[in-house]
DNA sequence: TACGATTGCGAACACGCGTTCTTTCACAAC
DNA sequence: GTTGTGAAAGAACGCGTGTTCGCAATCGTA
């Protein structure tokens, strides 16, 4: 399950530790060149060099072209509870169509507060992060590319923008049309790839999409 | 408990919301004219203005001249709701893919004994009747046409047959493969739909499948 | 109407910072 | 020896990004 992680050097250890500590203080990165500093490192070079075998181990991920960067991947950012196998309610907001516009979470209402209507994550699909979370049900098949069908249950984490291959619950004004694609910037223009590869991509202008959310996982009860 | 902080406009509280999110799942800040972007706002001045007054009002913290340096003042991560009621635990009993046969649960052996490996059905998911039932993860995308990928996790209750418009688990020991179909018993023939309407069912002799369990649920995890 | 304060817009400007290229050095393989 | 490879250094190069400045639009107040 965990990825194989092999040997980490000692500078990459301390360079970790740094970018733990770093970021525990503020809440954004360090950069290349402070982590030069704040390790003893000589080069810039040296430190996008161990920055890669990092990431290549699956110790943390980096955003190419992008200041301070860095996400760490083995410790929780935040302190979630125990950690341990618990379940998380979140707040079902209402549906998603074809044709219709996309429920918005009002703004901090996305803890539980067991009046309205919800659904409870189990362990297994918990993300780390419990921040922002949603659930959507899905109304209709225009989502079948996306493997999700009519009366699944969508659980999105709230955003506006994503990272390339991220699914996104994406909303487009012009088509007054709602689905889920993996969501690919190309430019100034955005492709929208189906989950499957049978189907074809979506290409729009940036401007012409609205993302609502990050998809984290799916429910689906099915039919007796 | 709330601090008493001067008014904020409707685009600050925008802006709050969207940097908080953005944090939430990258760990690094967002840029200004990422904030821009994702609060639909035409100059980054404005953004910059705004920032200036909600640190004056004690919102955030920003350090001069360093990229993506905000920090967040009153933001503590929430606390994962309490595990809701009537969840249920399952065994995880192996995989289902196309050419392998399809794990069998040992007899009377469904009961959780935390030991092995499982996973937990939320209520939403959950049938009336909690007899006989067990997880199998699914390896390959040949269930494409149940609306199934690689990585979901179906749940399955044991059954050895199934009553028309069922979804089951059949493996078909001709053709050493193993499907995820809608059930639908003909003479002595059976013809098996899948769940996309727009793919051929499939027609075999009753005596050449074997049903192995009737689909309850699925969840799916998906990959940042 | 006049006027200052607030808020917003757009475009440069200049530095922050990731990236890349060239060298160097140690060590193992052939 | 030659060759290949991992690790490191130093210096540019160039895009990313915070900052600033001039100028409209809106609004409350006199």
């Amino acid at each position: 399950m965990t990825t194989a992680k092999p040997r980490v050097s000692e500078r990459q250890r301390e360079m970790l530790e740094f970018i733990r500590d770093y970021h525990a203080d503020r809440s954004y990165m360090p950069s290349i060149r402070e982590i030069q500093l704040g390790c003893g490192i000589s080069s810039t070079s040296v430190v996008d060099y161990n920055l890669r075998l990092l990431e290549r181990d699956g110790h943390l991920k980096r955003s190419p072209d992008i200041s301070r960067a860095i996400e760490l991947v083995g410790a929780a950012p935040p302190r979630p509870g125990s950690g341990g196998p618990e379940t998380l309610r979140v707040p079902l907001l209402g549906a998603i169509a074809a044709g219709e516009p996309i429920p918005v979470p009002e703004a901090g209402a996305y803890a539980d507060d067991g009046d309205r209507e919800g659904v409870t994550l189990p362990p297994e699909l918990t993300p780390r992060d419990s921040r922002g979370l949603y659930a959507l049900r899905v109304k209709g098949d225009s989502m079948i590319d996306a493997f999700v069908t009519d009366g699944d249950i969508v659980v999105l984490r709230h955003a506006r923008d994503a990272r390339n291959g991220e699914m996104v619950a994406a909303w487009l004004p012009l088509e007054d049309s709602a689905t889920l694609k993996h969501f690919h910037l190309e430019g100034d223009s955005v492709r929208l790839m189906p989950a499957n590869p049978a189907m074809e991509p979506i290409v729009v202008p940036a401007d012409q999409v609205q993302v609502h959310g990050k998809v984290v996982a799916v429910m689906r009860r099915v039919a007796a």
